[in-house]
RNA sequence: GCCGGCUUAGCACAGUGGUAGUGCAACGGUUUUGUAAACCGUAGGUCGGGGGUUCGAAUCCCUCAGCCGGCACCA
């Protein structure tokens, strides 16, 4: 005779045991319908799901926001059930929930075509709409396996025989179709009213590259309409934020055919580029850093050495030159900063030694990874190697995390996350030693007081990381900066200092990198702005537009003494309007119009316009310069408003 | 690298076997203009490269490259 205990603390009493949908019910007819599912002591059900005993009891409806995950489930199975009706001979594997949709891979003769994506969807819509029932059942392991196998779904078999034999196995399905899932699901396909399918693509078995090929569909599904459109209208807004797509727009960069993976660099994308460089170089001077340039070309030999040759050798460029010796074009900098280091006699007084570099490397990625700026086989990283005395790590990698992360506050990401990435199955050196690096970046985690969460087995072969993740303005994830620990490279190397007692000790080197490659920083940066840019990176900062030919001459006169004073001021004399003027410069994204049209000439003044269509009112041009300056130099942190 | 899609003028795109098109940009002219697109005209293409089928290929087939979306990889 359970007792069931609602949300508001109200309780129910049932003569006998009863469904979470009977409970809802007995609530009310529009919280029945409503219902998506249950929560039973905590616990997600089903709505079929029958209570024996008292419990405490919620109905999960759409408002709840776990019922959009039941949702999305439930769509992978409406997706599944589809296409196992139209092509009967397709294998179902895995379908899982995914950040805004789901997927569902499929075993296949064939690829499927965007016209079977579109086919799968409306026969989806049908299914939905015969608004079947959901059924739910329990199989033990075995049976399970026996099953599926008879139903000749191979890949199902293996993935519940890989279940301990006592767990119990749940099947869901609607109509003659079914699942294996743990569930719970909406009680019927009606519940089902906004999704749509969005891509098809290949996918290893189980991930590994190693497997045969599956059929993906990826789809998306959400509680209503508006929802499912807000979704698609934020890809879109996405879409309009694409760096390759401004870098065109505004004449930044191009790519072409024959160097696959090599920036062209235009005037305006390098200018910001440089920009970022000159920061940089003047935050690391400040924090003790010195700037070095060590070879692109150096002999296979010294990579060899290094471990990278084995481990990176098929992305690696090598080349074979008439002398016939083999040279490897750099991937990385380290061993070459390491060869400075050794140049010479180093003393433990002269640690922490901080080399730093704008290190232009090549690394022949794969073709399929190749994406813009974000993945290129040619670029620059910011980076630095800082070799210390074991006592010295803590202290070294506290003052680079406080130095990362106060940089990227001057790019406006606040909002960083942390990863401890520790020993990958593939490395270099012995496992004690491991140990004490690992150790070591945790202390000095800790002493940063910093969090991490764990990124198990991520870590670089010669030894642990830090990796430091940006968010973005529309809420992406981008990890960028980095700090490893490193036991065996420099002993690799044969890199050492004489310590206090005129022994012979190897260094620890430090990696640490902040934009990490500043093409993908660029283009992270583009991203995050939607192309406008702070006025201290924007590569034309102001535009003085004319109204008539009347005004060419102070025009001139005026963008001259910007000009002087370091601003980045183009000037706009064309026989144009002044509306279509303001659109092109707005659509280029200056920061600042500033139009002079007779009665400014008259009053020696500009009326400033910002890119956002602020109007800024009249000013001198000197006065202009002096706000200008305060938005420059706080990085855009103090904008005209304050 | 693997699976699929795409590649037509500077850019965005139309053109499914029969004379390569539209818009924007460019160029020339008219217009002297007040805060997101004035008007008229002109020029611009080995339809990604190579090969094949066909009387005839942007269009069908093969192949290579690049790009796009995933997967795998990412020192």
């Amino acid at each position: 005779m359970p007792i069931v205990t609602l949300p508001d603390g109200s309780q129910r009493a049932f003569d006998q045991p009863v469904t979470v949908d009977e409970v809802a019910a007995s609530i009310g007819p529009g919280l029945r319908k409503a219902a998506f599912a249950g929560r039973v002591d905590g616990k997600l059900v089903d709505t079929s799901y029958v209570i024996a005993a008292d419990a405490k009891v919620e109905i999960v409806t759409d408002k709840d926001p776990e019922a959009l995950e039941i949702i999305r489930h439930s769509t992978a199975h409406l997706l599944a059930q589809a296409v196992k009706e139209l092509f009967p001979d397709a294998q179902v594997t895995i379908g899982p929930v995914i950040e805004d949709g789901f997927f569902y891979d499929f075993a296949y003769e064939r690829p499927f075509t965007p016209e079977d994506l579109a086919a799968i969807e409306s026969r989806m819509r049908e299914l939905a709409q015969a608004d079947q029932k959901v059924h739910r059942r329990v199989l033990s392991r075995d049976d399970a396996v026996k099953f599926f196998t008879q139903l000749g779904e191979h890949y199902k078999a293996e993935i519940i025989a890989a279940i301990p034999a006592r767990e119990e196995i749940s099947l869901y399905g609607q109509g003659d179709w079914v699942d294996l899932c743990r569930g719970p699901h909406v009680p019927s396909t009606g519940k089902l009213k906004a999704f749509k399918l969005t891509k098809i693509a290949g996918a290893y078995w189980r991930g590994d590259s190693r497997n045969p090929m599956l059929q993906r569909i990826y789809g998306t599904a959400w509680v209503d309409k508006k929802q499912l459109d807000e979704y698609l209208h934020r890809l879109e807004e996405a879409e309009k934020r694409d760096h390759r797509r401004i870098g065109r727009e505004l004449d930044l960069f191009h790519l072409q055919e024959e160097a696959p993976g090599a920036v062209f660099w235009h005037p305006k994308g390098w200018l910001i580029f440089q920009t970022l460089i000159a920061y940089m170089r003047e935050r690391q001077r400040a924090a003790g850093y010195e700037e070095v340039s060590a070879p692109e070309l150096m002999d296979a030999s010294l990579w060899r050495q290094s471990g990278h040759l084995e481990k990176f050798g098929d992305s690696m460029y090598l080349t074979q030159t008439p002398d016939e010796r083999l040279y490897a074009i750099k991937p990385m900098n380290c061993p070459g900063h390491v060869q400075i280091f050794k140049h010479g006699l180093r003393s433990y007084r002269e640690l922490p030694i901080r080399l730093a570099e704008f290190g232009k490397v090549h690394r022949y990625e794969p073709s399929g990874a190749l994406h813009g700026l974000m993945r290129v086989r040619a670029f620059t990283q910011d980076d630095a190697h800082v070799f210390v005395t074991e006592e010295q790590i803590i202290s070294e990698s506290v003052a680079i995390t406080r130095l990362l992360l106060d940089i990227y506050r001057d790019f406006g990401f606040d909002d960083v996350k942390i990863k401890f990435a520790d020993r990958p199955p593939q490395r270099v050196g012995a496992d004690d030693t491991w140990t004490r690096a690992e150790e070591a970046l945790k202390a000095a985690s800790l002493a940063a007081g910093i969090e991490y969460s764990l990124n198990p087995g991520e870590g670089a072969f010669y030894g642990p990381k830090l990796e430091f993740v940006l968010r973005d303005a529309i809420g992406r994830d981008w990890q960028c900066g980095t700090l490893q620990v490193d036991l065996n490279m420099p002993g690799r190397l044969g890199a050492y200092y004489i310590d206090e007692h005129s022994h012979k000790r190897t260094p620890v080197m430090l990696h640490r990198a902040i934009f990490g490659s500043l093409e993908r920083f660029f283009a992270i940066l583009l991203e995050h702005h939607a192309g406008r840019l702070p006025a201290w990176l924007a590569p034309v900062q102001a535009a003085v537009l004319t109204i008539t030919d009347r005004q060419d001459e102070y025009a001139l006169k005026v963008a001259e003494t910007l000009k002087n004073q370091g601003v980045r001021v183009v000037t706009d004399l064309r026989n144009e309007k002044v509306g279509f003027k303001i659109r092109e410069h707005t659509l280029q994204r200056v920061p600042f119009l500033l139009v002079a049209g007779d009665k400014e000439v008259a009053a020696n003044l500009l009326s400033v316009r910002t890119r956002s269509g602020k109007d800024l009112g009249t000013m001198s041009a000197e006065t202009f310069l002096e706000r200008l300056r305060v938005e420059l130099e706080s990085r855009g942190r103090r904008t005209w408003e304050d």
